[in-house]
DNA sequence: ATCAAAATACTACTTACGGGTGATATACGA
DNA sequence: TCGTATATCACCCGTAAGTAGTATTTTGAT
């Protein structure tokens, strides 16, 4: 059998942690190397258990696992941050997720899914409840009614693909073939279309900012 | 018992529209109200099918799956689309997810996880694959460690963020109150630092661009 | 067959951008 | 205190980018 897989729970609840404690120490393939009720005393073991899995609740007194997310990354960067909660509140799922968790389960659990996705996210995956879920995906979708992009012709869409791949003029019309007064021309009518006068203004146009602005 | 869950199936091999098939019609709760093999069948139907869930293929002869999706939410707004494909490729998933899909399945999945996708989407989750759900939440972290960006110092940050904007060097000037030389100094240095020639490559080495494809 | 849209290409002009080189002042740490 | 990092500004130069006007050919739809 290979390596188990160490885990570290850090979590302010005695009885929340004493239960968490519980089911990994059940397991066989899993291995509790450590219980902490705070950031601040974890965070100065860490480094030196390097644990795969964490169990990060996201509230805690003092600092928060979220705000100690980065951080612990860094301290830790082989680590997968499971994230714990009560709540199943959007904003904070989101939060975590940007700063660097790979999983989120709610606490209330049943401890087979709480073990499976240990095991889940250890292996590369990212366990999440199916809400949690939907969410996360519901976050890409609804990025069109670019409107103004579809008035773009099929080979204007190309120049700006390759405008975007930050290809100066004269390399765009090698690489299609077209002269660069034929570019220009194509640049100028897109440029017209999308309401814009320089390179980074269109490209703007195709970025939905909702994914950068957190 | 309440109402059995409608399944539609989208798929040209004829051996896995089978195999989907029979999955389907083998559970109590689940009810295949039409399979396909092309795009353009299954769109005359759809309005007056209305399933619950969708399976359908990305890549299919004709029109694709992932063309057709956009289409194929504004004629059964009510239905879920899980994807099924053979791939695992990362920019079909997203483009997927951005035209509305809520599941990804991979079509040598087993009948037992099939099914229980099919009810997780219909349930108002977002069934995926270990390591598509990896890929999305990854998306959100901005895995970029790009290290080159923390060797900015905040002036230059600030700089960059402006060109961002698309703002010109004179309007970057004028903006934080630099002469234009010292805008064009730092830029500079931004590019050195950076390993870029250009505005645009710069640019790019701030974004996951995973999701900007056309 | 005809008209419109799209793709191609040119001339000419102005401004923006990026590279090279050098300089000064300030702040911070070894 | 000395050096390094940062921030500021300047001049020169050549190319890239954007604006304007015009024109030919190809393609698609009516």
């Amino acid at each position: 059998m290979s390596k188990k897989i160490s885990v570290a729970i850090v979590e302010d609840d005695k009885e929340i942690s004493g239960f968490l404690q519980q089911i990994v120490s059940s397991q066989e393939d899993l291995e509790l190397i450590g219980a902490f009720d705070s950031v601040e005393s974890f965070a100065v073991k860490l480094p030196d258990m390097l644990p795969d899995v964490v169990l990060l609740d996201i509230s805690l007194p003092g600092r928060s696992g979220l705000d100690f997310l980065p951080d612990a990354k860094k301290l830790s960067g082989s680590s997968q941050f499971l994230m714990c909660t009560v709540f199943d509140d959007e904003e904070k799922i989101f939060e975590c997720l940007k700063r660097g968790a790979t999983g989120y389960i709610v606490k209330s659990s049943s401890p087979e899914l709480i073990v499976s996705a240990i095991r889940d996210i250890h292996a590369g995956g990212s366990p999440m409840s199916a809400t949690i879920a939907r969410k996360v995906v519901g976050a890409f979708s609804g990025v069109k009614e670019s409107s103004e992009l579809d008035s773009l012709t099929a080979r204007e869409r190309e120049i700006l693909h390759l405008l975007d791949q930050g290809l100066r003029y004269k390399e765009i019309a090698e690489k299609i073939f077209l002269s660069v007064e034929t570019v220009r021309t194509h640049i100028r009518n897109i440029y017209i279309k999308l309401q814009v006068q320089s390179r980074t203004e269109a490209l703007n146009k195709l970025r939905p900012k909702k994914f950068f602005l957190f």
